[in-house]
DNA sequence: ATTTCATTGCGTTCTAGTGACACAATGTAA
DNA sequence: TTACATTGTGTCACTAGAACGCAATGAAAT
């Protein structure tokens, strides 16, 4: 089993690699089919489900780390990546799980940098769902997506670090252009919408949210129109960068 | 010198008694007379500024870890704090200045957990400047206010992390009720607007502020006007702490 | 005692932005 | 050819915010 002799390597020797104490855990949200996903594995543990994480490399910058782990489950570079929030409670310990998953897999020992206390920075991740090729580490035996209305049970406290990402993205949202990351190429008004409707869990007027979204100047209106739909074709649209990142700097104002 | 003696404990078992890698540095931020201050120590090693910081112990969350700090800085319990980003750059070494720190007080060695990278977390708090006592820390000759506009040289990335709790406040000034903890029991409209002007770092309508603020609901007003000044007097206010911590919560809107 | 004057409390006007809604245009399917 | 769901554009009423006016206050100056 190579992964196991992996594994083995890194609960007693990963400490001469990673910074200790120290772990990342990404919350990654994708937006398909009018629903706002999230990426989870599912443990060999026990096959409870948990957010995407990792180690920070002895001489890595922490945002790299991050960068490194989506790599690592997603396949994408240049992912857009926010750091949010630190959980630092000491009760939150993965001693136990460390522990029993060493058993799993036959290795007897009680000194890992492994069973120690670890804080873990949150950062968030928006990708565009239809270039994700999701692929799981080697403790876990799936990687799939959830939609964040149906989120199954996960481990330690990772629905509290979910939580807290959804609130911040939500927050986010409010005086920050989002979709870049999460749209394709081009895309209609009604689906821009639908996005917006689906991070913030609400219904907006549809009038309403193209006069402003278009009044911000984030947005170049193509000649194509959507083919093959019953009804009138809605225009494509597509992202005016030069824009977009001066309203990230700058900041707008709320949606309804 | 008992100091000296507590250092070098520090130095070469702090280890056994904190998480290694991870700091925490705090930006205190104080009002007096319509000048925001920040509170700086004065190092031993070269007389440059640095932010109040330490460590965290081996069972403490790292939000208790960040009072501790601010207790011993500033005498005060129970201060507003908050946790605003994570400085992981792996070339913010600290090695350089503590083995000189060392070899200052006449210890050799070149073994210490001290010198090994660290990764820092960022506080920022609002303290009510008339109830400070500062006091330096074992490393440090000196605990001074200084103004935000006139900022001395500081160690490492100090300088860049007030930066960023700067705008952090501001933001966090936009759509969140602040004062509480910077101001007295009581204050006047002008002097709550001087507060706001001086952390925006721009004039504000007296008028529209009054009955912006106002109809927050936030504030009540009490019967007694302030004495002794050559002009028609000011009334004094009062926070009203349910509302205001309501507003905290549900989040308000910009000013100006 | 009277006047001066910076400052305060309260009010008005004007404008831009928001929410709610109407209506014609479009393009596939019946 | 008609039906119909959906889109593009426009209108209207309402509100919040920015700019500004003016009388009241009260210690200091005359």
């Amino acid at each position: 089993m190579k992964f196991d002799k992996e594994l083995k390597d890194h609960y007693l020797k990963g400490h001469e690699k990673f910074l200790r104490h120290i772990s990342v855990d990404c919350v990654i949200f994708g937006f398909h089919q009018s629903d706002l996903k999230v990426l989870l594995l599912k443990t060999k543990y026990d096959g409870r489900r948990a957010l995407p994480g990792g180690f920070i490399l002895k001489n890595e910058h922490i945002d790299a780390a991050a960068q490194r782990i989506l790599k690592e489950r997603t396949g994408l570079d240049e992912i857009f990546l926010q750091q949010f929030h630190v959980f630092g409670n000491p009760g939150r310990s993965t001693k136990k799980i460390n522990q029993q998953f060493l058993k799993n897999i036959g290795v007897k020992t009680n000194k890992s940098w492994m069973f120690d206390r670890f804080i873990t920075l949150g950062y968030y991740a928006l990708v565009d769902f239809t270039k994700v090729t999701p692929s799981p580490d080697n403790i876990s035996e799936a990687c799939e997506w959830f939609s964040i209305y149906e989120l199954p049970e996960m481990i330690l406290d990772h629905r509290h670090i979910f939580d807290e990402a959804l609130e911040n993205l939500r927050m986010q949202l409010n005086f920050h252009p989002v979709g870049y990351n999460l749209l394709g190429k081009k895309f209609t008004m009604p689906e821009l919408q639908k996005l917006y409707e689906t991070i913030l869990g609400k219904k907006l007027d549809r009038r309403n949210f193209q006069r402003k979204i278009l009044a911000t100047g984030i947005l170049k209106r193509l000649e194509e129109t959507k083919k093959g739909v019953a009804h009138k074709a809605p225009f494509y649209y597509k992202f005016e960068l030069r824009n977009y990142k001066k309203a990230l700097k700058a900041g707008m104002h709320y949606f309804e």
